[in-house]
DNA sequence: AGCTTCATGTAATCCGTTACATGATTCC
DNA sequence: GGAATCATGTAACGGATTACATGAAGCT
């Protein structure tokens, strides 16, 4: 259900193809909401379907794109979205159902997980560092140029909510790093 | 998929009908990994059908009830998966999907939000802490019974892993408060 | 001549969510 | 007599995952 307000977001600054969508998708918001190619495309012609986009064809050979704009009800509907209070999915984490059952298996595989654990969040920690500099330095390309569509006097908003937003993850991961090196301490002290 | 290696993971320490095995469920892996019941009997069912469980049926005046215990394959298909490496899901995050676009809403609805956040990881901290607790001094019934049927060589292991594992989601929720915190003195700060 | 990028998807499947359904028994 | 607990689910739907598919344009 977020995908779609993932999608508007990226086009209040600026309309684009599909294509560009998607990867200005995954070069930005995807980083906090992931989605394949595969979902993108279909929930675009959704979306166009319920009025939210306008999609332009043009044919350049025999391919085509389609250049897609936010209409104004697009607009309306990611404000109201905004504006709606967040639903909390339950929670359900397969790495600490995991470490709570460790006792099944030896030293060895309970350490591996930990380090599979500390590597995918050192990544992750690592992307979203990036994409927080790039925010704050405005070098970024889809802020820098959502700057220029909107006025100085909104900049400050714009930055500081994308600055916060990645500052609370790359907490988090440090805290899931935290948590791996806490597990291998833990692992060796109590051996296989 | 974690699904059925939570049950399976309730069902090492003991037999139980589908019906006690869904409470325990909720008051301990629950709160790691959730299930509603209408997910819980069909795959039980499923699991029986594949060899993992073993049920009883059994019948006291109109009503059945099925005991469900675990057989040497349960039992090895649930340590083949603590071997096993994790897959990291994508992120799919909505609360920090709706962050970092604060921008659209106003101060009001914003704080609204971080509140709604901070109350959710407050709760859930405190869920979590008393499953800690009562793990750390064996007052946890479903953990104590699993004691019992351990040899006491063992119980060093079984309680630290799953102390491990809620000190770890503790930790999360005091960070999403911090992060909720940090948000309402940025919103705070820009003003509406 | 071959690799990357552009430009789109479809199909099958699975997992999970939501809402609803039923009726007996035991305890107060 | 009424509430809580026992004891199961089914049905419909929706979102996400995985694998696969196609083919041109442009650059080296």
């Amino acid at each position: 259900m977020s995908l779609r307000y993932a999608l508007l977001a990226l086009l209040t600054a600026r309309s684009m193809t599909g294509y560009d969508l998607a990867k200005s998708f995954h070069s930005s918001v995807g980083h906090v909401w992931h989605a394949p190619d595969s979902q993108i495309y279909p929930e675009l012609r959704r979306m166009e379907g319920e009025g939210l986009l306008e999609g332009t064809s043009t044919q350049r050979g025999t391919r085509s794109k389609t250049e897609y704009s936010i209409t104004p009800e697009g607009i309306a509907a990611f404000r109201s979205w905004m504006a709606e209070p967040l639903s909390y999915a339950p929670e359900r984490d397969p790495a600490h159902l995991r470490a709570a059952y460790f006792e099944w298996t030896d030293a060895e595989h309970a350490a591996e997980q930990l380090r599979a654990h500390r590597a995918h969040y050192v990544a992750m920690r690592e992307q979203w560092q990036a994409q927080l500099e790039s925010i704050l330095d405005h070098s970024h390309p889809i802020v820098s140029h959502r700057l220029t569509v909107f006025p100085p006097s909104e900049w400050e908003r714009i930055v500081a909510f994308k600055a916060f937003t990645y500052e609370g993850l790359v907490a988090r991961a440090d805290h899931e790093i935290r948590w791996a090196d806490k597990g291998l301490r833990l692992v060796a002290r109590l051996g296989g």
